[in-house]
DNA sequence: GCCAACGTTGGC
DNA sequence: GCCAACGTTGGC
């Protein structure tokens, strides 16, 4: 079993999005390393920790799980939606998704800045300098140390 | 809204 | 293959 952080504008889908909708396909990921983590790395099972970016008090915000292997990223071939890429052929498709299944909501946020603060973390993807993962891998540590500090 | 950091594009 | 221009991410 591995571990993962997926990030989302909670403006767009948040957290509580995904606590009503049950379950999620993880589409719109148009980052090819991202997208080998998904497709590659993924096993059905996965801690996933929900974390919410681009706003105000940034951070994890959830607990998810991976609900399915990858599949192919519908958005891609739809010409009306803002993820469309016209370069991606059916009988080749660049870009798979995995389906996100909701476990809970953490019992209060757990920040970005406290992680930034935190020396127990090690060598964490989501603190590397520039770093603009939307999905990366976590460690079991890091996983345990940030479950420990809700 | 600003802007640093990064990935992608496309001319050459 | 190089690299400048451009678009996006995401914290602040």
């Amino acid at each position: 079993m591995r571990y993962w952080l997926m990030k989302s504008e909670p403006h767009a889908f948040s957290i509580d999005d995904l606590a009503r909708n049950k379950i999620e396909p993880w589409d719109g990921v148009r980052n090819y390393q991202a997208r080998n983590f998904m497709r590659d790395g993924m096993s059905i099972g996965d801690g996933i920790l929900f974390y919410h970016s681009n706003c105000r008090g940034p951070g994890v915000v959830g607990l998810a799980e991976v609900a399915s292997t990858a599949y192919h990223d519908p958005t891609q071939f739809d010409v009306n939606d803002m993820h469309y890429d016209p370069k991606s052929h059916p009988d080749a498709p660049r870009w798979y998704l995995i389906d996100v299944a909701f476990i809970r909501k953490l019992k209060r946020i757990v920040t970005l800045a406290e992680l930034k603060n935190d020396s127990s973390l090690g060598d964490f993807a989501l603190l590397r300098r520039g770093n603009r993962l939307s999905v990366l891998p976590v460690s079991s540590a890091q996983w345990s140390h940030i479950l420990s500090l809700e």
